[in-house]
DNA sequence: TTTTGAGTTGTTCGA
DNA sequence: GTCGAACAACTCAAA
């Protein structure tokens, strides 16, 4: 049997149930196609660089052998196809609105060329169309969603594992290389991202032990500290499948439960949701998942959006957050969900402006818990925080940062600043040149429970 | 059908 | 400084 393995969002060779399943029943030829017009949203640009990078060292794994294209994902694989005298394509299933249409002309193209084409899951622990309420439809509330539909479902596949051996497929297209997608463009920008990042499946794995090893005990408590290093940064890993999320879970559930271990899964149960509430409600990509919120009369001032987005908005938490995204293509959790709060509620700006810009700018943008995030963090998606929920970004930072280490590394003009003003330098006349901010803050709160109250 | 309890991550105010 | 209540209903999920 000769196999056509397609790599889209699962760039690993273990636990790949797609590619075990090629190398079990034949020869393998691995291709990976860059499709821009697939899908509505194009990759941002710290994806395009994590993808780059991912491409390069699963090519590397692979004895240089990947066939990189760069054009209409159907047409491709026909020729290679015909090229080569498949007999049939093995591929991940997608759970994302644009990425399910493509899996169905995949599909149905290859059916008129008699291929046969093998779809696996790598990709989430439960499919969503198999989490369903006692009524046959979805959930809308993560606890229930999580605690009677995933942990009461039957426990997730089992790791794949490795191909005991990958026999390739000898082709002539060494023009196809992974240059030829040009994914880095010009920009120097992601130079200074490489100091950051090993982006290899051998640094997941890595990784991920180095967390379960020593930090997942710590991390219900740890988990909202920047500046202690203490979550599992996988996100990025996690986004283009460089590690299994079944092994991740098969092996959590050998640890001892504590509240650690614990919470952990429920946030890779937060990720299942994420794709869950998108497979169900692919509205939701972009439009507010409550339409009442349709309405909602956002301020969107072009200046203010500018300073959110430089980290230049004189609340220094707010402003250390920006920056370490911009420096290091990441955010700190409680730190997306400090800016996420300031930017919409106490800027009034819609959600998707800011949603467009982590897509941009995250090495871990996800097509699913992107929107989930900002949805929630807005008030306008399912299950959301409630709208007198306002992060007051003085107190976050004077309760998270008690130390201001994280806030100085991101802003090194406050560095002379003494602790109890850290927050609010605007009290303490210090010449600095960092900027005054640019709303009151007390103005702004009660300004958003005023619009928010409007929408009720 | 009706009822009941619950819902990721917060802040402010007043006692 | 600490603590509980208010913020505000509303929708969801399940009995």
């Amino acid at each position: 049997m000769k196999n056509l393995v397609l790599f889209r969002n699962n760039l690993r060779i273990q636990d790949n149930p797609a590619l075990f399943h090629a190398c079990q029943t034949g020869k393998v030829l691995p291709v990976f196609i860059f499709d821009e017009n697939s899908t509505k949203k194009p990759l941002g640009g710290a994806s395009k660089y994590w993808l780059h990078h991912a491409l390069l060292s699963l090519n590397n794994d692979l004895d240089n052998s990947i066939i990189f294209i760069k054009g209409n994902i159907v047409d491709n694989i026909k020729i290679l196809c015909q090229k080569y005298f498949i007999d049939a394509v093995f591929l991940d299933k997608s759970f994302t609105p644009d990425e399910i249409a493509q899996d169905i002309k995949i599909d149905s193209n290859l059916f008129d060329e008699k291929i046969k084409v093998n779809f696996y899951n790598c990709s989430l622990l439960w499919e969503p169309k198999d989490i369903l309420k006692s009524d046959e439809s979805p959930y809308k509330v993560f606890t229930p969603f999580y605690k009677r539909g995933c942990l009461a479902a039957p426990i997730p596949d089992k790791p794949a594992g490795k191909p005991e051996k990958i026999n390739l497929i000898r082709h002539n297209e060494n023009n196809k290389s992974l240059e030829s997608l040009n994914l880095l463009g010009n920009f120097d920008w992601y130079s200074k991202l490489n100091k950051h990042w090993d982006i290899s499946e051998k640094a997941a794995l890595s990784k991920f032990s180095n967390f379960k090893n020593k930090k997942i005990d710590r991390y219900k408590v740890d988990r909202d500290f920047p500046y202690l290093d203490s979550n599992s940064k996988l996100s990025p890993y996690l986004r283009f499948g460089m590690i299994s999320v079944n092994r991740m879970w098969h092996e959590l559930l050998l640890l001892e439960k504590n509240g650690g271990v614990l919470h952990y899964m429920s946030e890779l149960g937060w990720r299942e949701f994420s794709y869950y509430l998108l497979y169900h409600f692919p509205s939701m990509t972009n439009e507010n998942f409550q339409q009442k919120f349709n309405s909602f009369n956002w301020l969107n001032d072009s200046n203010q959006i500018e300073s959110w987005k430089r980290g230049d908005t004189g609340f220094p938490i707010v402003d250390a957050a920006m920056r370490e995204l911009w420096q290091t293509g990441f955010m700190h959790n409680r730190m997306r969900m400090v800016v996420a709060s300031f930017l919409v509620k106490n800027l009034l700006v819609d959600w998707r402006i800011g949603e467009n810009w982590f897509w941009d700018c995250l090495v871990d943008a996800d097509p699913a818990s992107n929107i989930a995030g900002w949805q929630w963090a807005a008030g306008t998606g399912a299950d959301a925080a409630p709208y007198f929920r306002i992060f007051n970004p003085i107190l976050q930072g004077e309760k998270f940062d008690p130390d201001g280490l994280y806030t100085t590394h991101y802003i090194p003009e406050l560095k002379n600043i003494p602790i109890k003003n850290l927050q609010k330098p605007w009290e303490y006349n210090c010449g600095s040149e960092y900027t005054n901010p640019i709303v009151d803050y007390k103005f702004s709160r009660q300004r958003a429970l005023l619009a928010y109250q409007d929408i009720k």
